[in-house]
RNA sequence: GCCGCCAUGGCGGAAUUGGUAGACGCGCUAGACUCAAAAUCUAGUAAUGGCAACAUUGUAACGGUUCGACUCCGUUUGGCGGUACCA
């Protein structure tokens, strides 16, 4: 009887969703287990090889944990608002909707034909109105909490794409190659930079990728400084305030910049120097951001004005310059060319004095008429802080601005607040009106959820404004309050909206009166491996962190972060190296090699691929290698005829036999439980045990039953036909897991190398765990070692128990 | 520019965390089975020299620490990812 995979996958496939095998329910006797996937895009080209990489290491991971007694949450869905079924829409008419539904189908057709202990009646879709009325829901309380603003503000707008972006999208699409522009609109806004601290100080309780975490930190950008408040010289000409982290070089400050957007720069720039500034001006209104970071020589107008260094009351002229950004901080900076790289260049090219006020400590050399000196060091020519190490002088110089009124040490950060609207068709509708007299108003509960039209043309109309503005009927409602005429907000929410929260409606994914019930996510929450790639380690991790924080202090959720565990998987190129792509025609379909070779092979050799973080080539050849193990496997236990193999008998492991058993239960074991899952050596500890087994000529049933327990997370269908085959009913996945003996595990003779001066020279057999004087005794009896140490002075011995001993000769 | 990660046979990758470098698989070579092929099984496979035992070299390069370094430290080179005037 031949391995016939494509029965044995279906059969069995068929058993566990007929059984509802892998349905998950709350059970307080058993600990819980949440482990989830990055949710997908259902594109309308379906899955490729990459994908269910994840998604196996995710599935091992949960059959193992329910072989270990835990009751296991392993669900699965769809992120499926996107642009691209919006673009194919717009090209089509076909609605996103049946489009984005198809793919649905394909996907989760193509994800059953893995073989995933998913929970499939937990299976949820964000575009579903019963799904998005709860994402509608969430906003309102954002909203209500104050954390959700309009506001006119120069946003990310794309117009190749016809929306505005957010600061975290925006790298992504402009290396893709769309143009982005600032430009003023009026957006909705989500106050994320209110839980920059917590969000900042919380991601040292996760257990997260360390770069994963350092990117979240760079992108908040913490920097703790001060703010210190120049007067403009002359008469009641105003003040203009500053960020600095260097407080204590204002001795240095030999001239201010603003920023081209800067409110204050008409009120103080002087008429003969007007004309210059609103050309530079102008010039900065126009140029995108690429443009901006592209120029690499610094450019600037002075203005004709000066301001007052508040600690030496020295007039310094006050210029504007792009290099000082309007989103950062207070928009204006103090310039100290001494000891800040863009500062020097910018004096350097437009003759400011560049003034020394900190010198490096110890024998480092500092010149800063050539080069700025930007490091920590001690205070020089700086009055009362002369003398004094940065860290101190910087104090000093707070509490001092502080004692005057002239300033105070505060903290600021890169994070900027979330653009969170979008002019799209296929979002999430915000639950909000717009009255007559321009007043906002959020509709009430009772009516979520705000649902999309039904509508043929998704054109995007011109100006920035979303489709759904287009449709009068649907735009036009009344006020269900009062039923005054109102006209609905047009925006859509941005594709993370959905995502944001879906794990929570995991664990109650029908419930009709609260977005998650309270027992059921406290039970459930919070999730202890999610699994996915490292591109989302600003944008979804993020708000998704957000969002949880939020619902946390408003008492829905129990725990302060929602994923306790993060682990990137990493990415399969096309067997040419390269990124699978549809131009480079080097995709690899799932769908062909499972009918090629099945499941449990497309399974095991994406673990036995190499690491499961590392990017790595797809190979046709390799995954021969894993069917033929699992062909090996098929063989061992079943005959041509379909009988059991005769080997196979009811007798104890016994010697090496009992001892190989252990050895393989241990590294298996242990590579799964390893933070770093290191699936791709479990995989060559079967290979290696099978080997073994396939040598003896009497196979004890137990090193069988074991190798199709250890084999069953990796290769699920075959372990259990052939569970069934060795006489047992139902299912293999809630067996306990093998246990093994480290006793057992020992050799009793093991190898002890023989060293000279650290080179391998011999080989002895030694008891396990033979005292170290012994061993180098019984080393010095073998005749090679002899050989080499025979007339030779002997400086120093070195045993290590169990493993060598080095002789060192002169 | 800055930050982080990485570099091991023809290929994917192992290495108990400082103790036999190259596990396991692919590929390749030879043999068995077969009329033949496929499948399967057996043996070999880092390089150089040698019939062989064996010797020498070898983990991007150079240097250091150590009885002993793929592993630790320093310098350099190459690749990948992130970020970019954030005061």
């Amino acid at each position: 009887m031949k391995y016939n995979f494509n029965e044995i996958e279906k059969k069995w496939q068929d058993f566990w969703e007929t059984n509802k095998t892998f349905a998950a329910e709350i059970d307080h006797a058993k600990p819980k287990y949440y482990v989830l996937d990055m949710f997908p895009y259902p594109s309308s080209e379906g899955l490729h090889v990459g994908h269910p990489e994840g998604y196996t290491a995710t599935d091992i991971i949960a059959r193992y944990k329910r072989m270990k007694g835990f009751n296991v949450m392993h669900p699965m869905g769809w992120d499926a608002f996107g642009l691209p079924a919006e673009q194919y829409a717009i090209k089509t008419g076909i609605h996103p909707r049946i489009t984005t539904q198809k793919s649905i189908d394909n996907f989760k057709r193509q994800l059953k034909s893995i073989g995933l202990s998913i929970d499939w009646s937990r299976e949820i879709a964000t575009i579903d109105p019963k799904y998005y009325k709860w994402t509608q829901w969430i906003f309102m309380q954002l909203y209500k909490k104050g954390l959700a603003y309009q506001a006119e503000i120069a946003v990310n707008w794309c117009p190749e794409l016809g929306t505005v972006l957010a600061n975290e999208e925006v790298p992504e699409q402009i290396e893709k190659g769309y143009t982005v522009v600032r430009r003023p609109m009026k957006q909705w806004m989500l106050k994320i930079t209110e839980y920059a601290e917590r969000l900042l100080i919380d991601l040292d309780m996760l257990d997260w990728p360390e770069s994963t975490k350092e990117m979240q930190r760079n992108w908040i950008g913490k920097s703790e400084g001060a703010r210190v408040t120049f007067k403009i010289a002359g008469e009641n000409s105003g003040s203009i305030e500053v960020f600095t982290t260097r407080p204590d070089t204002l001795w240095g400050a030999t001239y201010m910049v603003l920023a081209p957007e800067h409110p204050l720069i008409d009120k103080i720039t002087t008429p003969e120097h007007i004309t210059a500034v609103d050309i530079y001006k102008d010039n900065a209104k126009n140029k995108s951001d690429l443009e901006r970071q592209q120029e690499k020589d610094k450019s600037g107008v002075f203005t004709g004005a000066y301001a007052v260094n508040p600690v030496n009351n020295e007039e310094i002229p006050i210029w504007i310059s792009d290099y000082v950004l309007m989103g950062y901080g207070t928009g204006a900076i103090m310039a100290v060319p001494g000891h800040d790289e863009r500062d020097w260049e910018f004096a350097t090219k437009f003759h400011i004095p560049i003034v020394e006020v900190v010198k490096p400590t110890g024998s480092q050399q500092s010149d800063i008429t050539k080069e700025p000196f930007v490091e920590d060091g001690v205070s020089v020519n700086s009055g009362f802080i002369t003398g004094l190490k940065t860290e101190k002088a910087k104090k000093k110089v707070i509490a001092w601005l502080e004692e005057k009124g002239l300033g105070k040490g505060t903290i600021q950060y890169k994070l900027r607040d979330w653009l969170f609207s979008r002019q799209r068709f296929w979002g999430e509708p915000f639950p909000i009106i717009h009255m007559e007299d321009g007043t906002v108003k959020l509709l009430p509960e009772d009516v979520l959820p705000v649902m999309l039209p039904e509508v043929d043309n998704y054109k995007i109309i011109g100006t920035g404004e979303s489709p759904l503005a287009g449709i009068t009927e649907w735009v036009n409602t009344t006020d269900p309050e009062t039923g005054k005429p109102a006209k609905r907000e047009t925006n859509t929410m941005p594709q993370w909206a959905g995502s944001c929260w879906y794990y929570l409606r995991f664990l109650d994914p029908n419930n009709e009166k609260e977005f998650v019930n309270k027992e059921l996510e406290k039970y459930w929450m919070p999730v202890n491996l999610y699994m996915g790639g490292a591109e989302h380690a600003v944008l979804h991790l993020f708000y998704a962190r957000f969002w949880h924080k939020v619902l946390f202090d408003l008492g829905y959720v129990s725990t302060r972060e929602p994923f306790v565990r993060l682990y990137h998987q990493g990415m399969i190129l096309g067997e040419d190296s390269n990124k699978m792509s549809k131009s480079r025609g080097n995709v690899v379909n799932p769908d062909e090699v499972i009918a090629n070779y099945g499941a449990d092979s497309l399974r095991l050799f994406e673990m036995f691929l190499g690491p499961l973080s590392a990017t790595k080539p797809w190979s046709t050849n390799g995954i021969e290698g894993v069917y033929r193990f699992l062909n090996r496997i098929w063989r061992l236990v079943v005959n041509e005829d379909g009988s059991i193999n005769v080997k196979i008998q009811d007798v104890k492991p016994e010697g090496e036999n009992e001892r190989i058993m252990h050895r393989t239960i241990m590294n298996i074991t242990d590579d799964i439980e390893d933070m770093d899952m290191k699936f791709n050596t479990c995989v060559s500890e079967l290979m290696i045990y099978v080997n073994e087994i396939f040598k003896l000529d009497v196979i004890p049933k137990e090193l069988i039953l074991t190798l199709v327990k250890l084999i069953s997370p990796f290769a699920p269908h075959l372990a259990e036909e052939l569970w069934q085959k060795l006489g047992h009913t139902g299912t293999i996945a809630f067996e306990k897991w093998p246990e093994f003996d480290p006793a057992k595990v020992k050799k009793q003779v093991v190898t002890i190398i023989g060293q000279i001066n650290g080179k391998v020279r011999s080989k002895i057999e030694a008891d396990t765990d033979t005292p170290d004087d012994k061993l180098i005794e019984l080393m010095k009896q073998d005749e090679k070692i002899r050989s080499y140490i025979e007339g030779k002075e002997i400086v120093k011995e070195i045993a290590v128990k169990n493993k060598l001993v080095n002789i060192v000769v002169k």
